[in-house]
This record gives structure tokens, sequence and C-alpha cells, in this order.
DNA sequence: CAAAATAATGCAACAAATTTTCACTATATT
DNA sequence: AATATAGTGAAAATTTGTTGCATTATTTTG
């Protein structure tokens, strides 16, 4: 649960010592070396000035941190962006942790970006074992990944094509698949389609999902479809290009809520009652599906299975000593059905 | 940006050497060294299981970051909880990082928190200065923390009555003083109120900001009030219980988001008009304050200002060598007038 | 299949870093 | 003023890390 930076370049030459410290100070070494030994602290002026000098050159021998030794830490690699999703998936991880061996640490790569590739590989000899959720990184980025880091647990967290890693997702198609059956079920057959950035592949699967259904029966027929980018307002859009349409009586997928919420807020302010002009379902199960009227009906994800199943593979992974190598493991969903896509009463 | 643990006990007995990884590999200190110090990892069984004991072991001197000297590292130390609030507080701190030299990192507690004050205390000694979102903490905490650390760079996110340590945090009696001055602008006399949690310090202090006012002007009244909780549920109940008053035209101040958009769910489940039947605001401005129909007017909060701030003030406090004393600085917050408080047309 | 080249390793000498002993100084206490 | 106390630096003692060299295992070449 600790977390700490030091200096080194190639070796030996940029190894901090006691008399960097002690050059830093102009103290003894000898001051130094008690300053940073003593079990208690006693904050006289020299040991702070010896103390914030160990911190900014980086001295690795400060701190008093236990680890278990059979203990794994394993690095959640991500970028830090807004939104409920990383908070669900840095919680579930974090609660995923007290229930396994394991330590979680969540890196923020970002900032030392020049070369994230390096900058990870260089984390893999820290930590015994890497999960990544980096959607921007192309399959070049993993390639090289893989040849840097070798034989080592790297899991990552975003699907891809032909992965040369081991990759752990939420089954996507199998959620637009079910959106599909969900729909025929309570008996519509004209069905719409709001897809997300093409680049997202997990939006892909969502959108191949529904599209297989649709197509594997002759009653069924997708009679309208946008191309949304995951937003709000590209929800709302959504809603103008539908409307022009005069479509009525349709089961609509929406291939995230956030794109559900803007075309239900288009609908609303526009005189539509759902479900009774159309329904709509979404994917992601955000906390505001209950807090919207009509409540949406979404596929739900949950973050702490996995979390829990990431951490097992990467703690397989280094007990068998085996490698990364393209497997892909898909953790079911599961479809939340609200009053977006059923009449109350 | 990166993240390491290490054994350290009490001093010597447990620092890991070469040879505890020899002992531990079965290979000669040599080796061990020769494989920990190649400019490129060769990926062979040795190296790995140098690498592998290395990283169990907790050995420092692996890894290969580089530290601008003149840096500053500041540990952000939270819980990991769910919620939007949790995402945007890491995001506002790591854009912060960005635009001011020092580094941030984000440090959860909670695993190793037999004794979270002990734990923080070890912390001082890695970074530079610490910034502490722990609302649980209560004032004996703080003391022996401050006690603990000494003179050093520490900083409290969470408002507290006579803290001994700096805080900064939004000024939420100004917030909740800005709601009731809208309402009195819009014309609303008759003024009801749906509290927080009574332990949170913060929604005490949107609360006395929004009565003290009511109470500075004549004109103005009170008429209801409930005790809700921060959640949509409490929302929910807030509103069967306002609905039960026959109260109208009145102009509501939830002390958060969630708890409106429970209140404005009932309403409009039982066929109340917002805001003709009456006028609602809350306090967060969540993302979905755009999303739900009427839009809620909301004090917005800047986390990025937040960040840049906390980490001003902990520069500065390096920089000068100055204490940590119970200052408290708070930030200005907005209000954001949507349809929840007029008419559109 | 044998010889040569290459790579990995351990030993031991050497180099570097850390701790500890000892002496000195400044400050507080008696 | 004498005495204890804490902090400090120089240098010795100890521990830790690196490197040259010989040995062994593995691969490549003839």
């Amino acid at each position: 649960m600790d977390h700490f930076s030091l200096i080194k370049k190639a070796s030996k030459a940029l190894r901090v010592t006691l008399k960097h410290i002690a050059d830093d100070t102009g103290l003894s070494i000898a001051t130094v070396s008690r300053a940073l030994n003593r079990s208690k602290r006693k904050h006289t002026p020299s040991e702070e000035t010896i103390y914030t000098s160990a911190r900014k050159l980086g001295y690795p021998f400060i701190g008093g941190d236990t680890v278990d030794e059979d203990q794994l830490t394993v690095a959640l690699v991500t970028e830090v962006h807004e939104g409920e999703f990383y908070s669900s998936l840095f919680h579930g991880f974090y609660r995923a942790s007290k229930k396994t061996a394991s330590d979680v640490l969540f890196v923020n790569l970002a900032k030392h970006s020049d070369d994230p590739i390096e900058h990870i590989i260089n984390l893999s000899k820290k930590y015994s074992g890497i999960c990544l959720f980096l959607p921007n990184l192309d399959k070049i980025d993993y390639s090289r990944l893989k040849e840097g880091v070798g034989q080592y647990p790297i899991l990552s967290l975003t699907p891809m094509k032909n992965s040369k890693i081991d990759t752990i997702s939420f089954d996507s198609y199998s959620g637009g698949y079910m959106i599909a059956e969900y729909f025929e079920e309570l008996g519509y057959t004209k069905f719409g389609f709001i897809s997300g950035p093409p680049a997202a592949v997990d939006a892909v699967f969502r959108k191949n999902g529904f599209l297989d259904h649709i197509q594997e029966s002759n009653e069924l027929e997708l009679v309208w479809s946008f191309a949304g980018d995951f937003s709000l307002s590209s929800g709302k859009a959504a809603f103008n290009d539908f409307k022009n349409t005069g479509l009525k009586d349709i089961a609509i997928f929406g291939c995230n809520d956030h794109t559900c919420f803007g075309f239900m807020k288009g609908a609303i302010e526009n005189g539509y009652k759902i479900p009774d002009d159309f329904i709509i379902a979404g994917y992601d199960n955000l906390s505001f599906c209950k807090t919207f009227t009509p409540e949406l009906t979404s596929i739900a994800t949950d973050f702490y299975k996995l979390g829990k199943k990431a951490i097992r593979i990467i703690e397989n992974m280094v007990a068998e000593g085996s490698d990364s190598l393209g497997h892909k493991t898909m953790l079911p969903v599961e479809i939340k059905t609200r009053s977006s896509t059923y009449m109350d009463g």
C-alpha cells in the first residue's frame, strides 16, 4: 500500500547513498545514518533536514512498512479520468484485494508518458504482476510490452483482437445479445441501435451481440441506427434523428447508459412517453439508472468479480510460472430490467 | 508515479541485501548482482527467479525511474470508495499535478488499517507532503498524527472544528448561503431543507449557511425540514414527508444532489411539476444534474482548483519549513442555475 | 561427433556503503 | 563551577556490492 520513487538511471553512478544526503545537508555521514535509523523520530531540526533531503534524493532505506513475504503486490495501471467508471474499477479491485492474499496498488501512468511502454516494463521489476487498463494502447504497444517483460504475469483489462497478452473483460458480446433476446421476449420486432465510438472494441462487441441476435431471427429487424460517441449529447442527437423517422413501438439499445440518458431526456422534452412510445436499454448499470425516470434497464458489470478474477489469474501465473500468451477470460454480465422497458402498472 | 513496498521493521536486521536474494534463489551473490544491474533484461530463467525473489523480499535497488530532484512528491491519502466524488477528487489532483512541479501519488490507506495513524506517520518519511481525505478520523487521531509527524507538511481535506493541522476545503457555508440568497432573488419566502448526516461537518456548514441567511431576513421563513442521510432513498422519504404537509410554492435546498434526485423522482411520480409546484437546488454539481429532467440547480466545487491549491500549500510549507498549525483555507464555490429553479419558457 | 566458441556461474579480492566506537563540543542541570 | 546529557564528526570496524578470473555448462561450428 506504500509508494516509492527512487533515482537510478544506469546503475551505481546514481544510486543514492548516505554520502549524498550528508553532502546535501552539510552533516556527517554518521549523523545521517543515526537519524535515519532511530526507531522513534525526534523531529529535531537536523533530523527534519535529513529526512527532507532523503526524500528529495530518493534514499531507499526509509519508511517502516512490513510486507508479508508470501503476499504478492499487483499494480493496476491506468490513467486517471473522471466518471463513475474509474471509481467503480478502483473500488472493485480494492475490495477484491481484501479478499485475496495480494495487495493492489493503483499506479497512474500518464505523468511519465514520454514512453509509457518503457515505463510499464520498469514497473514489472517492482511488482509481482500488472493489470493494465489502457484502452489507448495499440497492438504494436502490446507487442513491445510483451517483448519487454518476457515471461511475466501481465493482464490487460481491455479486450483486443489477437492480443499477445492475456486479457480479462466483461462479456460484452453476450451483453448485447441478451438485450436483443430480452426485447424479443417482450414482443418487439423492430429494433434500433445507437453505437459508441468505433475505436472502443468493447462497444463494438456490444453491437455485434445485439445485431447478431437480430439477424438470427427472421421476425426481427433493425429499422434504425445512429452513430454515437458514448456522450450524453450524442444521445440527444440520436433522439433528434430518431424523431424525424417518426418510428414508434421500437426497442432501442444504446451502447452505454450516458447515451440513453441523453436520448430519453430528448424524448421526454418532446413529450414522448417511455416505455409507451418506445423502450430503451443501456449498458453499464450506472447508479443513475435507478435515479432517472423512467429507470433505465441496463447491463450490469461486476467490478468486484473482475478484480478478484484478475488477481487470481495473476496469482496463478506467479505460482505456475506460466506465461501470458493471449488467453481471453470473459466475465458474465447481467441484465437489470427496469421501467424503461416495461409498464409499471 | 512509482510505488514500492519494502521490508524494514527495526533497522539492519531486516534490511534486504543481495545475500538474502542469493540464499532465496540458491544462486551466488555475484550472479544476483549481475542480473539486477544489467541495463537490459534477458529474461533467462535465473534472471526471472532473481527478480521474482527481489520483488518478494523487497530489495530496493530495482526499477529504473528517475526523479527530478526539485520535484516534490505529495501523497493523497484516501480510502477508496465508489461514486463520482472519488474519481473527481483523483482526477482533480491528477490534473493539478501536471500544472505544478509536484508529483501526486494516490495512496490507499485502508488495507493496513490496524493503526492508520501509525501508517500515515510512516508515509511522512517517504513523501514530501501529505494530503489527507479521511472523514472518519476524529480529533484525537489528528492530534496523534500531528505529534507523530512533527513539523511536516500535512494538510487535511476534511473540515474540522479546532483542527490542529491545516485544512483546505470548499466554502460550504457560503454555498448554503448562496442558495438561500438565490431563492430570495427569485421571490420565494417559504423555504424547505433536507439535511445530511449530522456527522458530516461539511453538510452541517451547508445547512448553517442556508439557515443563517433565512434568519437574517424577516421576510424569509423555514417552513419545512427533513433529516436525510445523503442517499437517494432519503430524498424519496423526504418527499413523502413533504407531500403530507401539502406545502406548495416553496424553495427547497437538499444538502447534496443525490437527495434532490430522490426527492424529485418521488415528486414526478406523484404528478408534481418542477419548478411549478416547488423549486429545488442541490449541492455537488454531479454530472447527472444536467441529465435529470428538470436539470438540477446545484453548487459546483472545482476539484482541480482544490488540488492545485493543496499542492501549492504543501510546496510553500516545504519551501518555508513552516508548520501545519490549524490554518483553514476555503475555496469559493459556484452556483449553477438550471431548470429545477426557473421556468424554461 | 569432437572442437571451439559462447554464456552462465561461483569464488575471492576489491570497492563502496553503513554502522559503531570514540572523542569532542555545546547545552542543560545540579 | 562541576556534572550530566545530547548531538556531532573522524575514523575504525563491519557489512554490502562489484568485478576479475577460473570453472562449468551449453551452443555452435567444422
